[in-house]
DNA sequence: TAGGAGGCTGTTATCGCTAATACAAGGGCA
DNA sequence: TGCCCTTGTATTAGCGATAACAGCCTCCTA
C-alpha cells in the first residue's frame, strides 16, 4: 500500500493533546477550548489529515453509501438515471457504489449480497426482471432499505419509477388514432416477465377491437440499434401487414428506423415508428422519432427520496409503496395517419 | 437502521467456538479440523452470516474498491467505459465507487477526496483538463494508485487512453486526402486545455501546406447532439467556405448531420462529416458517419491491469507511464470528396 | 476558606474482524 | 517415563474512529 495516511493518533502526538479532543475538536465540539481546536485544526491541515470514513462506518454502523444495480448502463436512459442518481446522493453526502447485472438474476443477487456485506445504507436497483423479485424481497425484509426503479403494483417491494403500461398504452392509442391497424411491437421484456409495455399495447389493441397477432411481435437479440435494425428486418420479412411499430427503447427505434430508411420506405408514411425513452438521438434522428418520455429527473429525485426516508426510517421500515410516474408521449415525425 | 446482520460473535456463541476460531473456519483455514469447520458453516449459513467488508478493511487496509471519476456518464462513450470497467474489476474482486465531476476542477478534487476519505485501493480518473493535474500528481505523490483514462505524454500520472493527437491527424488526413481544404473543427477542448485533437488537426493542416483559420473553430455549448447541431449553425452562418468538418465526439456529428438534413445539404457531397468516438448511434446514423474509434475494450483492460499493477506495488510506485493507444479511423458514408 | 459548579481534557470501552501469540491435549521418540 | 512437537482452539491486541464517563483545574459563592 504505502498509502501513508496521517491518523487521529499523529495529529494527538503532534499536538500533545489525547486522540478523543483531537477528534472532537475537529468535528467542532463546543465543549473543546477555541485555542485548542485551532491548535488542532491546524495541525490536521499541516498533515493533511482526511478522516477514515472506514473507521467511522465501523462505529456509526452507517457507511453513507448506497449501492446502485443496473442491468446495463449501454442504455442511453440508464446512463442518464445513473448519473441524475450519483449526482443527488452526492448532495445529500453518500456516495454511490455500481454495479451491473447484465440482465442475469445471479449477477443482480450477487451485486445485492455485495452489496449487503459492504454495508451499504441503501440500494436502488433497476431489476432483470419485474416479476422474480424473492431475493430482493428477502433482503427487504432483513431489514434493508431498498428501492427498485421499474416494476409493477404487487413488487411487494417499494418501487419508483416510469408507468410503462400506461406509456405503451398511450402509445399505440396514439397510433389506432393515426388509423392504424397492424402495429408491430419489438420487445424482449416478455421473456423476462416485464410484461408491463407489452400489456398497454395488449390493452389498447383490446380497447379498439383488434386482436394480438403473435406475427406482429418479435424479440430483439438485444437492445441495441443493431438489434432494433434486425427486428425490424425480420418483422417485414414476415409479411404480416405492419404499417407502425412500437419498440421497447429509442435505440430499437433507430434500429428500425435505418432499415426504413436501406428499404426505401417513408417514415412515416409507409411506416410509422414509436420508440421508449425519449432519449435525444431519437430527437435528432433523419426522422425524429415519436417517444414515449422517460421523466430522468422526476425518478431519480423521487426514489433517492424514497430511499433516504427508509434510511432514515430509524427502527421498522415503513409499508411498501408503489410510485409510478405518468409517462408522456412526445409525438414527432415519425408517426402519423398510413399511407 | 435496524438491519439486524448475524456477526462472527453470533456464530461463536451458537457453536460454542471462539470468535477466532469462527474467522479462521470461515476462511477455510488449514489449522481447523475439518469436523468443526463444517459445523460453523453450516451454522454461518442458518444464520445469514455475510462478512462485514468495512471492519475487515479496517484491519486488512485494504477496501478492495475502486474509485472511478469521469466527467459525464452522458457522453455515451464514457458510458461504455465505465461499463467495461466495472465489469472487469468485478471479476478481480474489487467494488467500483462512482462519481461524477461534470466537468468541473472543483467537482473533481472533491470526487478525489471522497475517494481517499473511503480508503480506496486505486483510482481511475477521467480528469476535466488534461492539462491542470497538480492536484492529482499531489495524491500519486503521496503512495495513491492513480490511472487517468486521457492526458498527454508528459502528464507525470499513468495514464491509459486513446491517442486523440494522432486520431484527429488521421481524420483531418483522410479529408485533406479526399480533397477538402476549409475543414471545420467542432471542438471544446482547447478551453480546458486538452488540446489533443485540435493539434492532431492543426498537424495535418500544417503539413498539407494549409493555414489554421480560426473562422473554422467552434466550441459547441455543450457535448450534445443540440450542442453539435448549433455549433454546426454557426459555423455555416460565418460563410467560411467550409467543405468538411471534424466534430470532436460522435454527438456533435449527428447534430452537425442533423443540421445538414435540414438545410438540405447531401453529405457527404456537400458537407464531409467525421466524429470521434465510433458510437453506435453514428454508424446506424441518417448517412453513417466516419469516426475515429474508441477501443473501449483495450483502453480499459490496458487500464485497470496497469491500475491493479500499481496496487499490487507493495513498497513504491513505479515510474508513471503514458500508454495512448493508436486509433483507428472507420471511413464510411459521410466522407468522401467534396461536390 | 471550603465546597461545588463549570469548563476542558483524558481514560476506557467498543464497532467486527484479523493476526500474533498462548495454551491444552495427545502422540512419538529416546 | 519424560520431553518435545504437533494439532486444534482460545486469548489478547489492535485497525482508526466515536461515545460515555471520569477527572482536574479554576472560579465563584456562602
Amino acid at each position: 500500500m504505502g498509502r501513508s495516511t496521517a491518523r487521529l493518533k499523529d495529529i494527538a502526538t503532534r499536538t500533545g493533546f489525547s486522540v478523543n479532543t483531537v477528534s472532537l475538536a475537529l468535528r467542532g465540539s463546543p465543549r473543546i477550548a477555541e485555542g485548542t481546536r485551532l491548535t488542532i485544526v491546524q495541525a490536521a491541515e499541516a498533515l493533511n489529515y482526511l478522516p477514515n470514513h472506514i473507521a467511522k462506518s465501523l462505529v456509526s454502523r452507517e457507511t453513507r453509501t448506497i449501492g446502485l444495480v443496473l442491468t446495463s448502463i449501454t442504455n442511453p436512459i440508464l446512463t442518464r438515471v445513473a448519473q441524475a442518481i450519483e449526482l443527488r446522493l452526492a448532495e445529500l453526502g453518500y456516495s454511490t457504489l455500481f454495479a451491473t447485472s447484465n440482465g442475469r438474476p445471479d449477477e443482480e443477487i450477487k451485486a445485492v449480497e455485495m452489496f449487503r456485506s459492504r454495508q451499504v445504507d441503501g440500494m436502488l436497483i433497476y431489476p432483470c426482471s419485474h416479476r422474480e423479485l424473492n431475493h430482493i424481497r428477502k433482503v427487504r425484509a432483513a431489514g434493508y432499505p431498498i428501492v427498485l426503479l421499474a416494476g409493477d403494483a404487487d413488487a411487494g417491494v417499494d418501487v419508483v419509477g416510469m408507468d410503462t403500461r400506461q406509456g405503451g398504452y398511450a402509445a399505440v392509442r396514439h397510433l389506432l388514432d393515426c388509423g392504424h391497424r397492424r402495429i408491430g411491437l419489438i420487445d424482449g421484456g416478455k421473456q423476462r416477465g416485464n410484461l408491463e409495455k407489452y400489456d398497454g399495447y395488449r390493452r389498447a389493441l383490446d380497447e379498439a377491437g383488434l386482436t394480438d397477432d403473435p406475427a406482429l411481435h418479435v424479440v430483439p437479440v438485444a437492445h441495441s440499434v443493431a438489434g432494433g435494425f434486425d427486428a425490424m428486418s425480420e418483422l417485414m420479412a414476415r409479411g404480416n401487414g405492419m404499417t407502425a411499430v412500437l419498440a421497447a427503447t429509442d435505440s430499437l427505434a433507430l434500429g428500425a428506423l435505418r432499415w426504413t430508411q436501406q428499404h426505401e420506405l417513408r417514415v412515416p408514411q409507409d411506416m410509422a415508428i414509436v420508440g421508449f425513452d425519449n432519449i435525444e438521438f431519437a430527437q435528432f434522428a433523419a426522422t425524429p422519432i415519436t417517444s414515449v418520455d422517460y421523466a430522468v429527473d422526476l425518478v431519480t429525485e423521487r426514489a433517492v427520496d424514497r430511499l433516504i426516508g427508509l434510511i432514515r426510517a430509524e427502527d421498522s421500515l415503513p409499508e411498501a409503496e408503489v410510485m409510478l410516474i405518468e409517462a408522456e408521449l412526445i409525438v414527432r415525425e415519425s408517426s402519423a395517419e398510413p399511407r
